[in-house]
DNA sequence: AAAGTGATCATG
DNA sequence: ATGATCACTTTG
């Protein structure tokens, strides 16, 4: 079943670990791949350091302060293109990272093969026919961990338990 | 351990 | 216009 709205609405908190065990779906050329989601990371609202929206709204920020339910990609250190799920209610910047899918653990390499780069920032993931995600039922274990790569943030953000590793789950 | 790589943002 | 920064990956 493919995820709705009112799935992405929720708060960033709430869907990163909800999204764990879920099939991201990507249409290339009319190849269809779905794989699980194993690694989601929380960037959430301007007073988390970590986030892309502490420095506030900016040309590249905006989108996270859409309502939830669109893609957020950007190119990271000039190579790796990162994708997001832009998540909760309108004007409250927060996003759940995609780190990891089954056969592909890191950022940067999922969206190289699923061929995710900036022209689907913004994608609306409830009506794509190109990216979108489902449920088939997955229940997922996991473990919490801090978050990678972000030591520029304060030390307060740096340790919250923001990152959701899948570890084991069964079809229901 | 460190390079490679380029969009983004703050400064001038 | 310029320079610093950066939610990563690969190589040695």
């Amino acid at each position: 079943m493919k995820l709705g709205k009112d799935f992405y609405t929720k708060r960033a908190t709430e869907l990163a670990p909800l999204l764990l065990g879920k099939l991201l779906c990507r249409n290339i050329d009319g190849k269809i791949i779905k794989k699980r989601i194993t690694e989601t990371e929380i960037y959430f609202g301007e007073n988390d350091s970590a986030c892309h929206a502490s420095r506030g709204k900016t040309e590249r920020t905006k989108i996270l302060y859409e309502e939830g339910g669109i893609a957020y990609v950007y190119l990271c250190y000039g190579i790796h293109h990162l994708f997001n799920v832009v998540t909760g209610l309108k004007d409250f910047p927060e996003a759940v990272l995609i780190r990891g899918i089954e056969g592909y653990q890191g950022p940067g390499k999922l969206t190289k093969f699923l061929n995710i780069d900036r022209a689907l920032n913004g994608e609306d993931l409830v009506n794509s026919d190109k990216l979108w995600i489902e449920d088939d039922g997955y229940v997922a274990k996991y473990i919490t961990t801090p978050r990678i790569g972000i030591d520029y943030a304060s030390e307060e953000d740096r340790k919250r338990l923001w990152r959701f590793v899948l570890t084991e789950g069964e079809l229901k």
